[in-house]
DNA sequence: AATCTTTGATAAATCGTTTTCTTTGGTCGG
DNA sequence: CCGACCAAAGAAAACGATTTATCAAAGATT
């Protein structure tokens, strides 16, 4: 014989039997919908809690079509730059209750394709992703879903997306110019890995293109690709040292990287910045953990989350004013760069 | 008129009649149940694919009660030793097809609660907590819900739930033999903040009761807390060395703030490890960029997530034999701790 | 005093699957 | 050659909420 109730899980329908109403009122309670009377709206308060009521997010989601669920695919979160935007993305999305399903892509856009496949059958109502290339079947599903969707890392936004964060290309030749204006004109860039990562493929361009523009040539800029890992960084300003023609300046597609690069460096007794001048990417809490600390270009990652964040909890109407949002990049100058010598 | 059959979403019915079949065949081949012959099963596959179905996961859910969906609730994705966590817990669970839905608590057991009623909502079939300090009404849901939940970076598990992780009074314990053995008798530790973090509080507590076993007064040895943040860190080394009788070694509860230490030493003109010995814990990537070398122990995180995803994927019965799992710990030894000086 | 609104609540249909219970038709052993 | 049995497939109920249509009672308007 069965009497106590809490030990159940109740349904809505026991919450309604409790407070002597029917489901449909205690449904609009939990929904806030103002046509129900203060004395009725107590009184289901009451029932629930006595209960320990749960609602049923997947009738509810069946039923409403709302989920309350957003998805997020990003390369890894291993990488500080995209956990700390999730970070804040995340916090963001909870002060609305609403919660986030996250699956790393290892930079594949293949495999980005079968997880937001995975996450349009869990009834995600928006998505973030990362960077502008994308398989056309994933958009065209968030498309014909009508699944809001929004790309970081980038303002290149397609004719129908959205996106939240910088101009990549720009970045790019920011740091060219900083390292011309220092006096550079033998320069290298050990880029991330730019397979499927448009983001930092177009850094690198931008970057040679600023110094082809003030007439040093392609042919004379070495440009190396580096695993974001500390170790592949320190690999690949070795490559870079057993080259003939050494540069006086290194643009490294992340602090990560640059970190390698300055070990290495400091593992053969060359001079940062005297001998050479190493400019890192990112602006991560580590930039400040290298000897000497590193000079950087910072990107806004946990803005960009709240900024995501926002336009996935935005209503329709609202998405138009949002479509493109363009953050400032700042160029961090710490001890890891200066002029050449005369 | 509506022709393109394509451009609407299609349901399961839908593919039914597309396939020539009922819809309980297609369900049946949706979750490949082997009852259904190879003629219908091709059928009914063809069918799906040519109209782009994508199932219904919140109807799929509440009929079957099987949501494919877990969750995680952490302190923070700000911080590597998590993110990297729930990097690897996320592969493991995607090999199978199941989602994650991240909630971050801020070292919060209130917001926690608040995280995991919201998870028990959404549907989540198992759960990973960190640490083993929790309300008694997180764990009480769980019970009544029958969600499987485990604790991570404890190995101390309750008399139900299950843990993966590691023993944190040993970990303190071995720090302090480590420091112990070279020498040292005047010791500090600067601990992360251990309110509502029992396992920094173990720590500190193991790391002080180590001492005391060996002679050492409690009262000699100075605690402080820092934040997890570089900064943070160096603020409580300078309090540290304010203060009149000053250590020859330190403890630090995270690299992060070892990292600060070492910061504050350079500034200082304090040598590390000649003039002081400097131990940091969680073996970061960070610890191979402080100059020296750190000295730490290693945190098996990466290694946590795997097998907390082995434990949230088990069936019921398998999980009677994964109820408690210690991982080893190791010290990996470089170049910020010497043995004192005679 | 009769009618028109408004408010608060109910009954019943519905969302898109899975599952249970039947049915059908074919194979096999005796 | 017949009944038992089995494999494959269908019909219909169920999952737990929300929503639509409806209705009764109370208040406002003439």
């Amino acid at each position: 014989m069965q009497t106590d109730q809490q030990s159940l899980d109740a349904k809505l329908i026991d919450v309604a039997k409790r407070a002597g109403c029917s489901p449909a009122t205690v449904s609009r309670v939990l929904n806030n919908n103002p046509s129900v009377g203060v004395a009725a709206r107590e009184r289901v308060l009451k029932a629930a809690a006595d209960l320990g009521y749960v609602p049923n997010g997947s009738a509810r989601a069946l039923r409403s079509t709302r989920s309350r669920l957003v998805g997020a695919v990003i390369p890894t979160l291993d990488h500080a730059i995209y956990a700390t935007m999730v970070n804040s993305l995340q916090a963001r999305l909870a002060e609305k209750d609403v919660s986030i399903i996250i699956s790393t892509s290892f930079y594949d856009i293949d495999m980005e394709w079968e997880q937001v496949r995975l996450l349009v059958e869990r009834g995600i109502e928006s998505i973030i992703l990362v960077g502008s290339i994308h398989r056309p079947e994933t958009i065209a599903l968030l498309e014909q879903r009508k699944i809001a969707y929004v790309f970081t890392y980038t303002s290149a936004s397609t004719d129908v997306g959205a996106a939240v964060g910088f101009d990549n290309e720009k970045a790019g030749r920011m740091a060219a110019r900083y390292l011309l204006d220092l006096g550079h004109t033998k320069l290298a860039m050990i880029a991330g890995i730019t397979e499927n990562n448009d983001r930092a493929a177009t850094r690198r361009d931008g970057f040679v293109a600023e110094l082809e523009k003030h007439g040093i040539p392609k042919s004379e800029i070495a440009v190396l690709e580096s695993a974001y890992k500390i170790e592949a960084g320190r690999n690949a300003m070795k490559r870079l040292m057993e080259r003939p023609d050494r540069p006086t300046a290194v643009f490294c597609g992340s602090d990560i990287i640059a970190a390698g690069v300055i070990k290495y460096c400091h593992e053969n007794q060359i001079g940062v910045p005297n001998d050479i001048s190493i400019l890192g990417f990112d602006n991560l809490e580590i930039a400040e953990l290298t000897t000497p600390d590193l000079t950087t270009v910072e990107v806004p990652a946990r803005e960009m989350g709240t900024l995501a964040g926002d336009y996935l909890l935005a209503t329709n109407a609202q998405r138009q004013h949002m479509r493109q949002r363009e953050l400032p990049l700042r160029l961090i100058v710490r001890a890891s760069t200066a002029p050449t010598a005369r």
